[in-house]
DNA sequence: TAAAATCCCGATAGCGTTCACAGTTTTACC
DNA sequence: GGTAAAACTGTGAACGCTATCGGGATTTTA
């Protein structure tokens, strides 16, 4: 019974006792190598496919002292962003061959930094993204020191680190570029509703906001200002504190599209129309944003491109240090832009 | 230079020697195995700390012949329903010790199917997590062919598989009773926005709705069904189709809240109040719907816990092997409820 | 006090591959 | 025809760990 669901599986030797050739040639054959004969080879490969042989990938890791295993550190797949990310990355990861070793980490619980680094250095991991945008300084660190003797390290989403590559998107210009919106078209109370202030994100769009109202000589003061938590149910708390804390609201910036979606509900409760009344400016351009009520204006960027480019930028460092020349990490920018639809 | 970056990693045998013990008694310390004394694990366990030694995964793989891994495979995070799923079997999975292999399967590349399943033998996965939800019925059984022998399956959001454990949301029922309350309501020509018709889920939804109207004798004919593509622009488009073909349409099942928020948005610029003048039910409950306006009556379903109950069905079946037991895979649904809210 | 059991610990042999090197055969060229 | 180079193939030793077995030291039992 235990034997009919665990058939022995088929390795090498096995192949190269059929094919009469020796284990390595098989392993030539498999790999691709030059230095073996058409003949042999197609009689290899004919054996092969026989015996239905898949190289043991483990076993492979082991002698070769390569995982072609990537890292990736990130905080879940729920919200926007994260989950935008992650499909980029995944995508790069499978175009380049590389295989991903995912790893969640939960803000709650304070000593799963040290769960996931464990994890990553003991399966091989070649190289580490880091998508969880949380900066509590001192954990990072921590984290830098063991894996990056290890693997390097593709920061998203994060201030700049020293010796390793940070990929972004400006998030600051971005949420510049949406209240400078709101301040042409006429408003001038304009509230914020912030993501969660421990991110460096959150902290960006907030900085935005204020450069915005400061070189438009506008007061920014601290009762215009609410974190949320990027949802919807916060975005709609938030605009009932924000009139409560500022009376003479009548813009709201808010730090993604669920919390405006939540303001907008917030808006109508209180007989507020849209955009007369109030202009409202979210981030993120989700696909469901086109179809809010009114239709959002937001801004836009590319997250799952951000994850592209932080899987090649990794993937040169490395071929880099496998060549053994010195890779220099390389960090860049990318550059949202503002969709103007109907909310403001 | 590159051995700055390349330190010899820690082995257990460095360990062995620097502790003055065999090999084989640092791997029993590592495992916690007893037959060991305190006195020597004591000092063991200094020498691991003080050397930060951390097991190579890829070497213990390969001796104990377990990989302590799981194939994963799934559509992407970008959905809601895939994303919940993925969020409760990751959670799942690192709470018993499970490491986790997400293959993402692009639909449009017909050979993905091999590439996944090469990947997942070759990598020794333990137990494979089917989360794909498209039945094309001939590719899954080569999959399940190939996969069979080498590990267990537990599929989800499947029609029967024979041999294999399917876990399920009852997505026939949650369907119907959200129809039926259309009817209650007082609607007598309602529509359905279904999902993509190649998906198990958006068959039984579908089937559900046809319950629904059957056991009220009214009728289902062809022009009240639109397929949609679980997008809020496919649920927009879906309803102004809906109203040309099916000019007396009162209500409209979406077989998805994004599809819900386009078919609010649709009837908003179409001059039809909601629920006045035409009543709309949801699926899936996303958080955003209590936000929409009106707020959305939808149906709740646990796919969270479907997917921890995935990763628990899978543990045991392999532990059960483990011990030579023959292990029974059972099949499981789970039963989704009405959240009743204004736009019905 | 001898026999048996128990507790610790180490030596050896893999796990399924690849790597470095060595060997053998074929081809190329003068 | 001889020699050097190329083309092909095999051998043995890793890779870092665990499983198995066996053996010495210590304790228990009769």
């Amino acid at each position: 019974m235990a034997n009919v669901n665990h058939p022995r599986r088929v390795t090498i030797r096995e192949v190269a006792a059929q094919a009469g050739v020796s284990v390595q040639t098989v392993s030539r054959v498999v790999n691709g190598h030059p230095d073996v004969s058409e003949e042999t080879r197609a009689r290899v490969q004919e054996v092969i496919t026989r015996l239905r042989y898949r190289p043991n990938g483990i076993a492979r890791s082991l002698a070769a002292q390569s995982s072609q295993m990537l890292g990736v550190v990130a905080s879940g797949f729920q919200l926007f962003g994260p989950a935008q990310l992650l499909t980029g990355i995944e995508q790069q990861a499978t175009e380049l061959g590389w295989h991903l070793m995912l790893q969640i980490v939960d803000p709650a619980k304070p000593n799963d930094y040290d769960r996931v680094t464990a994890n990553l250095i003991s399966q091989n991991v070649e190289g580490v993204i880091w998508a969880y945008p949380e900066l509590t300084g001192e954990r990072e660190r921590a984290f830098h020191q063991q894996i990056q003797p290890h693997a390097p390290i593709v920061f998203l989403s994060m201030g700049p680190q020293p010796g390793s590559a940070v990929l972004n998107v400006d998030n600051r210009y971005g949420a510049r570029l949406a209240t400078e919106h709101l301040i042409a078209r006429g408003y001038r109370h304009i509230g914020i509703i912030t993501g969660p202030m421990a991110l460096w994100s959150a902290q960006q769009r907030k900085l935005g906001w204020q450069d915005a109202l400061a070189s438009a000589k506008l007061p920014h003061r601290s009762r215009q200002v609410v974190e949320g938590d990027w949802s919807a149910a916060s975005g709609d708390a938030g605009l009932m504190k924000l009139v409560a804390q500022f009376p003479q609201l009548d813009a709201v910036f808010a730090s993604n599209d669920q919390m405006a979606l939540g303001v907008l509900k917030a808006a109508d409760r209180l007989g507020r129309r849209v955009p007369g009344d109030l202009g409202v400016v979210g981030f993120d351009d989700i696909p469901e944003s086109a179809f809010f009520k009114p239709a959002l204006t937001t801004v836009h960027h590319e997250l799952m491109e951000l994850g592209r480019l932080a899987v090649r930028e990794l993937h040169r460092v490395i071929q880099a240090k496998r060549e053994g020349k010195p890779a220099t990490a390389t960090s860049l920018v990318l550059q949202p832009w503002l969709v103007v639809r109907e909310s403001a």
